[in-house]
DNA sequence: ACCTAATCTTGACAGTTGTCAAGATAAAGC
DNA sequence: GCTTTATCTTGACAACTGTCAAGATTAGGT
């Protein structure tokens, strides 16, 4: 039977809800810290305490706050969905055209290549790292979902906006967007200045193409 | 000026290549061994101790013929490539029809997904790594464009059994086909039994209407 | 102001890493 | 056969790793 709390009771519970807050907001600041320096250098090449020099945090306090390494770093790949999922949500819930849209996605496209490639490089690392470690395919499938959600919008609503439907799945979509991107993004890591507009002109020939 | 070699010179010549020869024969005895251990761990997990552990060598010898661990793993990459850049190519030369040839690659394709699965997982993180790792750009580039180049060969083939053309460039076609080997690779080993039949599947449905 | 709990620092631990070098063994040349 | 070179083994090295625990510091509640 579920009876009334007491005051007291609220009141503890409205105090736990904040330290837990507090708590899980202390746990992003690190996992963004850890973010930077596994964007750099990559999984494999990234220990504890070479984040937390490149922090400013001590690496004692990563384990206060993370059960061990696989944590902290699940934690980090959960932190980075959150943030790239809706990058193109605003472009295609303004675009007035299929024009519109298109040169706002490729544009989108274009400048998260150029501007968060080490973001990305680190997300096609840990993808790999999934296909070894179990306990990063859970979070490491969710993500791919997501995105190719994410695509699917975009395309569903370029058809939209022509009249159409797309062509092919949406795991095809992702699938060909997810193996251009990566293609690419390997190009403008080697220095490569054809990359980017490669890649835009690409985008733009085959999304009419498709959808 | 070149000038005639002596009996003695040529002698040894001969000396010094058949030397050179099994020097390399060895590396590659040694790479493969190494190939097994990087397709159990991964890349970030693999050392050179466990790689001898693991082989009928000791951790010495890795280091007699290589110069440090990227000199080895480089050698790896390289013997990957000859190893499976080759694999359709019967398949494509063999198949009288276009339904022949759909069936032979969608077969390879499924067959290679479960027996090489922890070839191909290195693949992709060792591609990975190529995006933190200058040194093996080079490498894995070329590999990347020799696999363009197989899928190239299958579906040009395939298009021309059926007097067509292919409808997407050839940098295209490969993203297609390495986002959706990848997505369903990832699928297998999270033990997912659908991951091949869908993979077959989505083959047959998507090569008829490319090519 | 005091006490308790949360947070953080520091240093240590055992194990692992890549690398190297000295010496053992085997092969080759004469 | 002996000598010289190539190949391999073994053990050591310093550096680095994740983890933990004891203690310092801080914040919060009363």
């Amino acid at each position: 039977m579920a009876r009334q709390m007491s005051a007291k009771e609220r009141v503890a519970d409205v105090v736990e809800a904040l330290r837990e807050e507090k708590f899980n907001a202390r746990r992003i600041e690190l996992a963004e810290a850890a973010l930077a320096t596994l964007g750099e250098l990559g999984y494999a090449r990234t220990s504890l305490r070479e984040i937390a020099q490149n922090s400013e945090f001590t690496h004692g306090v990563f384990h206060y706050y993370f059960a061990d390494k696989l944590d902290l770093i699940c934690c980090c790949v959960r932190h980075y969905k959150a943030k790239c999922v809706t990058r193109y949500d605003e472009v295609t819930a303004t675009a007035r055209s299929r024009e519109e849209l298109l040169e706002g996605f490729a544009n989108k496209l274009a400048e998260t290549l150029r501007d968060d490639a080490s973001m990305h490089r680190l997300w096609y690392d840990l993808r790999a790292q999934a296909l070894f470690e179990d306990a990063f395919r859970g979070d490491v499938l969710e993500i791919d979902q997501s995105l190719e959600n994410m695509v699917w919008r975009i395309a569903s609503r370029y058809a939209e906006l022509g009249g159409r439907t797309p062509a092919v799945s949406s795991g095809v979509l992702y699938a060909l967007f997810d193996g251009l991107f990566q293609r690419y993004l390997l190009k403008h890591l080697a220095d490569d200045p054809r990359a980017i507009p490669e890649m835009v002109n690409e985008v733009k020939r085959l999304l009419p193409s498709i959808c």
